[in-house]
RNA sequence: CGGGGCGUAGCGUAGUGGCUAGCGCGCCUGCUUUGGGAGCAGGAGAUCGGGAGUUCGAAUCUCCCCGCCCCGACCA
């Protein structure tokens, strides 16, 4: 039983300064966490509760579906990141140390290679397999940005799980059976989420998903169809454009476009002298980045902006990916920039790579390659030839779904989870192999499947919180019930505990706020910034031999009597 | 890393060169009060983010550094 009397709590009346979004405003003026630095957090005694039972529900998920806990240190040696790279890899973002005797660690960002090393060290079989194994851990990113308080951490709890198959065929069902347990454990944590399919980007492996929480304040985006359902992160959305027959199309022909370095301009002389009619999207706009050093040119309609994002996951392999600068137009002099086109890449060596929308036979209007020249009907397959088609426009509302063509409709979410079908690559690097049947060593593969932890609590209370406080689903909240005793005889607080006891006895777990001299305007204010999802009043309906029932989330409001009133509280806490 | 904002008591804040740094919340003591963040009286609590400088005098002006928040870049 948490009594208020006792409890290491002190809620704030005014929003703290620092925070600006609801979960963390909220879970910082409810008592819950304090901020330590950027992106680091303390757990006060009710933050603590409410992220163990989180923990709870989800290892219980993890059990039933078969999987077994296992745990890792989060201070962990360089070697096993140097043999798969990432050490390197991995790049600012990890948090890197040396011990007394200048031996190189590092501070645990994921755990892909600890998980195969373990594999690798106790099993040798395809009998073994097929094996999943989890554990619920802290880890570290040294984040560029950390912020909306627990949602984007340097620090956080993540629970993340590994499955090992001989065979592509059990990697499958390996998958599917995370699928399965997360979808179970998101609905029992009371979550809004959608599963939506991912770019597995440089992790490589053929599939993704992840489990996105609306909410406007999440830092992901993602497209949703109306119609069927069709769900996917704006960099995973799938462009459909089909070819067009371009055997009518005039020649290619250029003109003086004088001071039309922008699309803008450039459509503006288009309707002056051809009678209207034109948009930006009727120009190709040759966007110049710089990707490992090496030139590219991403072709995308002009009224759309490329995302550099999009096209960096869709690319696979790039790891430093920048727009052109200055100097980097310096070693291209074909190049004029505000006036470039697509015709002449190959003898510039420059590797062209068009989005989809940029088909087959389309015809556009673009630079010349010369100062204050633009060309027209310059068509995809005569007059130029992509190396390659690959998204990079940036996605918007009222895109045709790939699926059934409707316009999708963006949203904004939280990342909870994230599935995905890793292959072999760290296997192989780590030398992750079992005999199989015929004795022949064969390269296991992986999956790898991640829930963060303590930003569930900020997606939850994101989700569900309100004008007046926090408002927890029944099994996460610190106590299922809150108790608050008024008046300043000794009879409302004693009734008050003994209906906890009552109830902590069976099984129900009580917050009582049993603080003496403390107005009643101040316990129920606490009470519902905290946010436990059933409010009992003990105080002046006593008289009547009655207590007060309320249901946090619906505000709904009944008197009972005081005899039998534990039975009917619990019977109330059931039914939620 | 680029842009913007900020740093004064546990929290929220006032204070643009001049008295002992002010107020609200919270905290302590006493009395009163007890169904919607109570009242009165008394009190504790601040190296004004740090350093250097300008000045008779700096929270306030200058320079450097540190930290925090927001937008963007970035982010298995």
């Amino acid at each position: 039983m948490l009594r208020m009397s006792t409890l290491f709590l002190r809620t704030l009346r005014d929003d703290p300064a620092d925070a600006e979004v609801a979960s963390h405003r909220l879970l910082v003026r409810a008592g819950y966490i304090r901020r330590i630095g950027a992106g680091i957090y303390s757990w006060l005694p009710l933050g603590v509760i409410t992220l163990r039972n989180i923990e709870r529900v989800i290892r219980e998920e993890m059990d039933s579906a078969g999987f077994q806990e296992v745990h890792f240190p989060s201070l962990l040696p360089r070697e096993p990141y140097e043999a798969t790279n990432r050490w390197e890899e991995y790049g600012p973002s990890l948090f890197r140390l040396q011990d007394r005797k200048g031996a190189d660690y590092l501070l645990g960002p994921t755990h892909e290679e600890m998980f195969t090393l373990m594999v690798k060290g106790e099993y040798s079989s395809y009998k073994d397999l097929p094996l999943s194994i989890y554990q619920i851990q802290t880890k570290f990113r040294d984040e560029a940005r950390p912020r909306s308080g627990i949602i984007r951490g340097r620090e956080f709890v993540m629970k993340d799980s590994y499955s090992f198959d001989i065979d592509d065929a059990g990697l499958d069902v390996s998958y599917q059976k995370h699928r399965d347990a997360y979808i179970k454990t998101l609905d029992r944590l009371g979550m809004k989420y959608n599963i939506v399919r991912a770019v597995s980007g440089a992790m490589g492996g053929s599939k993704s998903e992840e489990f996105l929480a609306p909410c406007p304040t999440g830092e992901d985006t993602y497209v949703l169809c109306p119609s069927c359902g069709f769900a996917a992160n704006v960099e995973a959305m799938v462009t459909k454009v089909d070819s067009v027959d371009s055997s009518t199309t005039p020649a290619l022909e250029e003109m003086d476009t004088p001071n039309t370095p922008t699309i803008d301009s450039l459509v503006d002389v288009l309707n002056e002298r051809f009678g209207g009619g034109f948009t930006g999207a009727h120009t190709l706009k040759n966007v110049m980045v710089m990707a490992d050093g090496k030139a590219i040119a991403i072709l995308v309609p002009g009224d759309r902006e490329v995302d550099l994002k999009r096209f960096q996951e869709n690319c696979g392999g790039i790891h430093e990916l920048r727009t052109f600068e200055d100097s980097d137009f310096a070693k291209f002099p074909g190049l004029v920039k505000g006036y470039i086109g697509p015709q002449d890449a190959k003898a510039l060596g420059i590797t062209v790579y068009a989005d989809p929308r940029i088909a087959p036979g389309t015809s556009w209007v673009t630079g010349a390659n010369k100062i204050n020249r633009h060309a027209r009907n310059v068509v995809n397959g005569r007059d130029f030839t992509p190396d390659a088609y690959i998204e990079a426009a940036e996605v918007r509302a009222g895109d045709a779904c790939p699926e059934c063509a409707t316009p999708v409709v963006i949203d904004r979410a939280i990342e909870i989870g994230h599935i995905f079908q890793l292959g072999r690559k760290y296997a192989q690097s780590l030398s992750l192999t079992v005999l199989d049947q015929n004795g022949k060593s064969q390269v296991v593969t992986m999956g790898s499947y991640g829930i963060g932890v303590t930003r569930a609590v900020a997606a939850i209370a994101e989700q569900t919180y309100d004008e007046i406080g926090l408002n927890w689903p029944v099994d996460l909240a610190p106590a299922k019930v809150h108790i608050v005793a008024t008046g300043k005889e000794d009879l409302p607080f004693e009734t008050a505990d003994a209906i906890a006891t009552e109830l902590e006895a069976m099984g129900i777990s009580v917050m009582l706020d049993d603080r003496r001299g403390t107005s009643p305007g101040v316990k129920f204010k606490d009470a519902e910034l905290i946010g436990n999802p059933v409010i009992v009043v003990v105080g002046k309906s006593l008289e009547q031999g009655n207590v007060e029932l309320r249901v946090r989330r619906t505000g709904d409001k009944q008197e009972i009597p005081l005899s039998g009133a534990a039975r009917a509280i619990a019977t109330l806490v059931e039914s939620l």
